[in-house]
DNA sequence: TCATCAATGTTCGATACCGTACAGCCTTGA
DNA sequence: TCAAGGCTGTACGGTATCGAACATTGATGA
């Protein structure tokens, strides 16, 4: 293992990107010089629904959200991309425009942005790149499969205080930036629903919350309160985006 | 263009299930000694949740669900997987054991069933097998994301229209086995909850049904019932799975 | 031809969530 | 320092769906 010179540009001690990280020394160092910085603002949208997509996007910081939008306007998330993965999977398949719209749900300080030619070139030649997006694609996908029954089966309480804990596990901090009417869309309910359970949740001391502020202040008793899809999930990607040995 | 004759375990004129169907002539020649015909029958179970996955299925009819289990034994289903596609998706991803559950949920004649290393193998050699994997996988990926936004959006009457409409897609028929307890498992809501939609439905004609048998008897005015989710997952298999230029 | 059982119909109160509206409260910036 | 606007709280009737029984019907096979 090379010492990294933190450098503006640069990756400094490792990519926060979790998928990044996981690349072996001389292949982050190809595709390093081939992504550029770019900063994640808040409801920043990376790919509008229709449109093409040019840049996939690695967040080390921060939460975006893949969503559908139906034809009578309501936007729902779909699912929940932070610095384990990456924003464009659709275009990682081939696709050439983005079905959905992906936008910032969590402001995060920036995210790797690639060229998605230079993607395609790349995942030709390395195997650990390829390797890398095939397990985060096993994982998506059981994330996806995981939230359609989670939609189907388990009620707002259960479901909002997952996306909670997801959230917070992905910023990587007990506290962050979230509205009612954020978490509202997200979870496709009302947002006087939202109020209700945040305020029951609140009463219990599991969270606080203020003014587009939340914080998570007791995350075992939230799990408690959350469906197992929570823990299904988070265990996948613990398994899927281990170390790995190329 | 040759003429086929039909065989016992040949694919008399093509094979029925459509991807299949796609391949080039002389991978499609390739394929078939690997594969052999297994019958659908009714709740047949072709990946039990957590088992090894040893082969992977291409419908000739019928209808498949991939389904997830709760820790309480609820079953919903995910995916739905007809003479369009082909069960075992986790699989073809290098998952080596199946997530959720996967049976027949409309029986149908039989299935084309490929060992899973041999799969790997062809799909390795050919071009056009992994075009149309590839294919597959972006249309599934619409499919369920679609779902995920509709099942926290939509009321189970148009789930329910939506349903009836894509299961008489898949096979070919507007007449096709079908419990209301069925139609529960899949619409993850309880048995009462799907008489009550029937009725209505059978009420004003679209459909009609008893004792196991269900079809479809006004499809257009059942598709104006249906949510959207209906037509745009329709539009994207169209469009994904229609001949190729190789 | 009858017994059996799968499939369907029905009831009841309870509850989660909707749709819509409006009121109050912080924070920001002019 | 005040106005504006984003965020949150609240209210109300209405509807969809739940959970758990129990009743009824039709197909099947012994």
């Amino acid at each position: 293992m090379t010492t990294f010179v933190p450098s503006e540009g640069g990756f400094g001690t490792g990519p926060r990107n979790r998928l990044l990280a996981l690349l072996p020394a001389q292949e982050l160092a190809r595709l390093q010089p081939l992504m550029t910085r770019v900063p994640l603002t808040r409801k920043q949208v990376l790919h509008k629904a229709g449109a093409p997509i040019h840049q996939i996007y690695f967040p080390n910081d921060g939460v975006c959200s893949m969503t559908t939008v139906m034809s009578d306007g309501r936007m729902v998330e779909v699912a929940t991309i932070g610095n384990e993965g990456v924003v464009g999977i659709s275009a990682i398949f081939g696709r050439e425009t983005a079905n959905g719209e992906s936008l910032v749900q969590v402001p995060g300080t920036d995210a790797w942005a690639l060229g998605i030619a230079d993607f395609r070139f790349e995942l030709e030649q390395s195997t650990g790149l390829a390797m890398i997006i095939n397990r985060y694609l096993q994982a998506f996908l059981v994330m996806v499969l995981q939230s359609t029954a989670c939609n189907s089966l388990h009620a707002a309480e259960e479901r909002c205080a997952r996306w909670l804990l997801m959230t917070r596990d992905r910023v990587g901090r007990d506290e962050f930036p979230m509205t009612q009417e954020l978490l509202a869309m997200m979870l496709g309910v009302r947002r006087p629903t939202v109020t209700l359970i945040l305020q029951k949740l609140a009463q219990r001391d599991l969270i606080r919350y203020s003014r587009g502020r939340l914080a998570v202040t007791n995350g075992p008793e939230l799990e408690r309160v959350s469906c197992e899809c929570y823990a299904a999930v988070q265990t996948e990607f613990d398994r899927l985006l281990a170390p790995l040995h190329i």
